[in-house]
DNA sequence: ACAGCGGAAATTGCATACAATTTGGCGCTC
DNA sequence: GAGCGCCAAATTGTATGCAATTTCCGCTGT
């Protein structure tokens, strides 16, 4: 998975960006849980390097926010609160939606094409009731959106939330119906961007991704039960 | 001005934040000019440091998106070809707008009543012409809206939009005209926001921005002449 | 004159060493 | 027994040194 700025990881990576993509791979993998302590020694010992480009590693995923530092008290694996997961998944929302009006109004007729063949992929997998294969086909459907804004800033943004909250959104395709429904909203989202209405594919998405935040509140509350 | 994320420059900086902060200001002053190379050992020197913290603020910098580093090439300072310069105001625009759509929904009362004062004030900093004070109101009325929007992960972004878009932007108030016009945009937001009115207030903003792009296109086709 | 080609200088990447600050525990006091 | 101060261990921050790669300059040959 692409964990950093396109420009930076090159063809030829550097220990420290290999770091990073590791320390990150292990976050989102749940190998290294929320709030634990990224201890620089450790972290140099376990991949046989020195400290000094596990600490610029560190530096680079502190920006992107999947952990935190705070000077002289090292770096955890960002923990966040129930209000901050609240407020990540709203900014996802808002920036799917955003992504998706931008793209009903600049996607190129391939790019429309693409989708729409993406989309009917996946409406098979929803029948068939895979869901990992329908997961990853759902990764690939809204990255093809994302990148139909022809906005790379913007892109790069909502990738960067969308792998953030990862993490605690794996198992809803597991809920009983979600895949189904999920495949339906896409449904009015491809509708809207197909035909260019950049208002419908706003309200489409949002829509879309709001029902994600509840089904994942309604897994962890079964999970906690 | 606020460079890092806010829990990374609390109030016993390391040397590699307080550099981090230097260079940013330097770039966003103009001082180091777009495309300038970074070169790690002149940095040093320049701050009477090593090169160790120096480039933990350069990977900083870099994930900021304000400078780019390659493997084994170093770092030079971001420079926006106009495409990526379009996308960034493109973007800025759509980020600006969905935090006012936010703040239409979820300032509070005194939120907006604090926005509404702001926004008289500047009323009479833009009849009494003065460029430097409403330019500074202007950011202050903008982060507001950012901070109405009550979703750190959204506003974070936004205000990182907005300063690396500071170079080209500084001098639009000098435009004939526009202190003036640029009020009664504000006014449209801000009615739009007190009244709730979440579409009105997407709308507004958006077409508030996308003139400050114009502004700016006007204002360096002018220099360039 | 110019393209291709060493090779030295400059620059970045990484490791190690040392300094400064935080953390945890120990004994002491109350 | 609880709280406080102090010392030691652990951990982070910074400097320095060395290895590896890139860059640039002068050279050669056609």
């Amino acid at each position: 998975m692409k964990i950093l700025r396109p420009d930076m990881q090159a063809e030829n990576p550097t220990l420290t960006e290999k770091l990073a993509s590791a320390i990150a791979d292990g976050i989102l993998n749940g190998a290294l849980a929320p709030g634990s302590r990224l201890d620089e020694i450790s972290l140099a010992q376990q991949h046989g390097v020195s400290r000094t480009p596990v600490r610029e590693a560190l530096r680079q995923l502190a920006m992107s926010g999947l952990i935190d530092m705070r000077p002289r008290k090292g770096a955890v694996v960002s923990k966040a609160t129930p209000e901050e997961l609240e407020s990540l998944f709203v900014a996802m929302a808002e920036m799917e939606a955003t992504c998706a009006r931008l793209a009903a109004m600049s996607m190129t007729p391939i790019d429309r094409r693409r989708l729409q063949a993406r989309h009917e992929a996946m409406t098979t997998l929803a029948a068939a009731g895979d869901p990992d294969a329908y997961s990853d086909a759902n990764n690939a459907f809204h990255s093809a959106i994302y990148a139909g804004a022809h906005n790379a800033p913007l892109a790069e943004f909502t990738l960067g939330l969308r792998r953030r909250l990862g993490p605690f959104r794996r198992a809803q395709f597991r809920m009983e119906g979600r895949l189904t429904r999920s495949n339906q909203e896409h449904e009015a989202v491809v509708r809207a961007i197909l035909a260019g209405d950049a208002v419908a594919a706003h309200a489409a998405m949002i829509h879309h991704v709001s029902l994600v935040e509840d089904a994942y509140e309604a897994f962890s509350a079964i999970n906690a039960a």
